[in-house]
DNA sequence: ACGATGATGAAC
DNA sequence: TTCATCATCGTA
């Protein structure tokens, strides 16, 4: 039994969305191939005063997507060299999206680094701003699996140590 | 430990 | 227009 999620799974606070979305299957649809991993660690980026996120200076032409409506993915450019990808949470007008920073194959392999992540599934600054689902090439799969709360491992953000109090957060969320 | 490599946002 | 910074990674 696989289901797509739809909008209103996204359309919840993030956490509760991060929570829920490790587990499930990010699926992508590139030059007629099936890519496939199951997502493994989240990164929760969450409203306008939280310091680590891309939103906390207000919206700009490469965050807009963030402020608008859950389901979307936001996918920038970073260190001249590599793209991550999150995807939106919440109401529209509200920035909070969840980063996609490591998965796993179907043969079992980990491909553990946000931008290792977008390079296994060939998403680039196309995608951004775009809706979850098969027309856009790349959505969500819920395979039934079943995340038990003590398989969740909770921990600080990586890479974000400028935020202050915000980097301390356990705003990462692990698959044990 | 460091360089790659370029868009972004803030300052000037 | 210039400049520091950056939700990183591969190589050393």
């Amino acid at each position: 039994m696989v289901k797509i999620l739809s909008k209103d799974f996204f359309n919840k606070p993030t956490i509760t969305v991060a929570k829920k979305l490790l587990g499930k299957f990010l699926v992508r649809r590139y030059r007629g191939k099936r890519i496939v991993l199951m997502i493994t660690e989240v990164e929760v980026y969450d409203g306008p005063q939280d310091k680590a996120s891309h939103a906390s200076r207000g919206k700009t032409a490469r965050n807009e997507p963030m402020f608008g409506e859950a389901g979307r993915f936001y996918v920038y450019f970073t260190y001249g060299i590599h793209w991550l990808v999150n995807v939106v949470t919440g109401p529209k007008g509200y920035p909070a999206a969840i980063l996609f920073r490591a998965g796993r194959t179907l043969e079992g392999k980990d491909i553990i680094g946000p931008a290792r992540l977008t390079k296994y599934l060939k998403i680039d600054g196309k995608l951004t701003g775009k809706l979850a689902g098969r027309r856009t090439g790349l959505w969500f799969e819920d395979h039934g699996i079943k995340i038990r709360p003590s398989h969740i491992k909770r921990g600080p953000r990586v890479g974000v140590d400028y935020a202050g109090s915000w980097a301390k957060k356990p705003y990462n969320l692990k698959l044990l």
